[in-house]
RNA sequence: GCGGGUGUAGUUUAGUGGUAGAACUCCAGCCUUCCAAGCUGGCCGCGCGGGUUCGAUUCCCGCCACCCGCACCA
């Protein structure tokens, strides 16, 4: 999917950036000493903002379920979980860099790459069963070369290549790729072809592939040297899972149950880029949700039900199979950026990820996306992730992270030996047809007997950032309105759901040389504090002390005038205005309900199933 | 990491081989009876480091950052 950016979008992510700055959202780290590329620090709202999307999605995740508790590991881990979960092969990657197309390809991907260039199989018809076809080949250098790969040496000088290409084929084995012909190709004379890597953009040969390491690295301890290296984690999910069985044993949850955990990972991004939309130091806010494997789920229920359009996915079912739990998830994290003011078709996009765009450990990934000014990017994603994790803990922890299920054991029991069996024959026959071996379905059935298995999970897994980047950028709105004097005037406003919004009501007197105005501004505005977070400001014309707040999104402001002090009479007195950001509109409030008004517009509604 | 562009106050900008002006913002005071009003005063700047030069914000080099494109994003 390519983005689409809106009408301007560098325009009014510069206005952003711009806000951000100037108001005390977002700064550049290190900015007195130029700045630092990949790292951000928020500003005082910006904390406030981060602070309310946190406590928001650990409400709903957390706090209003019973079935998720949280998790706060710590940022350095044992390196060996790294190696377990795979980041230490995948995250440092060697890469050859091409000097001439200046392209970088992962030195594993270079055959894979080069399989699915267009030279690559009209390459291939060049190579026949007795060896070369030489006229095929200087046709073929001729046009496809040409212009599919212009840097390939074999271009240059046709005629040695071709024919040392021929000679070399014939003297080699007959099996032949296209790729080992381009690696003739582009050999210098006199030099061995086995040791050329050519690049599959364009022909150039490669220098030595440089490691890229996407961890940070740091030594813990006061040596520095190989035998203490340690990560910065490249993301919160392992903790979890490293911390699993901890959890399961002290918390008293059952499956199917969830750990949330908000935290900080780190990543060496080749290129940090778009704000904060990727950066080098960032927060997730990751669900890992437990479930049994869908052989557990028909052993217990005698069904297992799959997903369907017409589902009710409300509440979780006991005979619900690992893709309807992936969709009911898919369906929460809607529900609750809903409840922030992101909607699906305005805001968001869903991209479930084709069969061979899927990681290895992944069954099925859902994106939810979100159309920034820079282009619509992935905001948050929802893996099925199988027992991929926990497994591989177990098998490098040598630590069994089975759980045991009671009613698990007594079900496999009460069932006739015949019936079991037929079970396991199913087993077998279903893992088979995923290329599984009947020994390993028959020793998870006969541990499954037993009531045990290793559950597996589906994870919900957020960017904090990004999330704050995505309320941001969808709260920006200039719009028009009339001045003072009746002409119109362009205000910028940022349309925040009033439960993130930083500062919740500021209060203002309306003039600030009247002592009894101020003084009353005072009273209330110490009364609203205690209950929300609010701001006083009496600096300057009434009109801009709105605007002021309409910046920062605040989406109420409580004037005290002369109604209030009884200038106007009785029946006015002890009421205050409360201006709405968005309407413009002004409503006669009490005082003393003043904070049960507020709070009303403030909150999110629980449970909100729309 | 590569190529191209850019870097003067919080923001937008003017300008110069002899160290810089403006507007808006911000702060203080006066004034002000509801949407960036007015008056007075004030704070704040040549991204960093080196070189050339009597003297560099200006010219040169390096670095850093930002923007655009390429590549990367388990």
């Amino acid at each position: 999917m390519k983005p689409q950016p809106s009408a301007n979008p560098s325009i009014l992510m510069e206005k952003l950036v711009s806000l951000c700055k100037r108001r005390g959202f977002i700064y550049q780290s290190s900015e007195i000493y130029g700045g630092w590329n990949g790292f951000w620090d928020y500003g005082p709202l910006g904390a406030e903002l981060k602070r309310n999307l946190r406590d928001a999605w650990w409400k709903q995740v957390v706090h209003w379920r019973e079935d998720v508790v949280g998790l706060d590991a710590s940022i350095i881990m044992h390196p060996a979980i790294w190696k377990a979960s795979g980041h230490v092969d995948t995250f440092n990657d060697p890469m050859h860099s091409c000097p001439a197309c200046k392209k970088l390809t992962r030195a594993d991907q270079i055959l894979n790459i080069a399989q699915e260039q267009k030279w690559y199989s009209s390459l291939s018809q060049t190579l026949t069963k007795n060896g070369l076809d030489v006229p095929k080949l200087q046709k073929w250098l001729q046009r496809e070369a040409q212009s599919q790969l212009p840097n390939l040496l074999a271009i240059s000088g046709p005629e040695f290549s071709v024919e040392f290409a021929a000679k070399t084929i014939v003297t080699l084995a007959q099996q032949i790729t296209p790729f080992d012909l381009l690696r003739l190709l582009a050999c210098p004379p006199g030099e061995n072809p086995n040791s050329v890597t050519p690049c599959p953009h364009c022909g150039a040969p490669l220098p030595p592939a440089r490691p890229f390491n996407l961890m940070l690295r740091t030594h813990t301890g006061p040596i520095a040297d190989d035998s203490n290296l340690t990560y910065l984690r490249p993301e919160t999910a392992q903790a979890i899972f490293a911390q699993f069985k901890n959890v399961y044993d002290s918390s008293r949850v059952k499956v199917p149950f969830g750990i949330a955990q908000i935290g900080k990972a780190f990543r060496n991004e080749i290129t940090p880029r778009n704000f904060t939309f990727r950066s080098r130091e960032f927060e997730q806010m990751e669900l890992e949700f437990f479930i049994r494997p869908d052989e557990a789920t028909e052993l217990l229920t005698g069904k297992l039900t799959h997903y369907s359009p017409e589902l009710d996915l409300t509440e979780p079912q006991p005979d619900w199979a690992w893709d309807v739990w992936h969709h009911y998830w898919v369906r929460q994290r809607i529900l609750f950026f809903q409840t922030l003011g992101l909607h699906e078709g305005q805001h968001l996009e869903l991209y479930w990820q084709k069969p061979d765009e899927l990681a290895h450990y992944a069954k099925a990934t859902v994106d939810i996306l979100f159309r920034f000014p820079f282009g619509t990017e992935e905001l948050e994603g929802i893996a099925a992730r199988g027992d991929f994790d926990l497994s591989q803990h177990q098998l490098h922890s040598g630590k069994s992270l089975e759980i045991f299920e009671e009613e698990l054991k007594i079900k496999a029991a009460s069932l006739p030996e015949s019936d079991r069996q037929k079970f396991k024959d199913k087993v077998i026959q279903n893992w088979g047809n995923s290329g599984k071996s009947a020994e390993q379905a028959a020793a998870f059935c006969d541990k499954l007997f037993t009531g045990c298995y290793i559950p597996h999970v589906i994870e919900p897994s957020l960017g904090l950032d990004r999330l704050a980047l995505a309320v941001l950028s969808a709260a920006y709105a200039e719009d028009t309105v009339p001045d003072a004097k009746g002409n119109p005037e362009t205000r910028t406003v940022l349309r925040l759901h009033p439960s993130i919004a930083p500062i919740k009501c500021a209060v203002l007197p309306l003039l600030k040389n009247k002592p009894e105005l101020v003084a009353e501004a005072r009273r209330v505005f110490l009364l609203l504090r205690q209950h929300l977070v609010v701001e006083y400001d009496e600096a300057g014309a009434i009109g801009r002390r709105y605007r002021r707040q309409d910046e920062i999104g605040t989406p109420f402001c409580v004037t005290i005038d002369f109604d209030t002090i009884g200038e106007n009479g009785r029946e006015k007195k002890g009421t205050v205005t409360v201006r709405n950001r968005d309407t413009l509109k002004q409503e006669r409030i009490p005082i003393n309900q003043l904070v049960p008004y507020l709070l009303e517009r403030i909150a999110i509604a629980p449970n909100q199933n729309s």
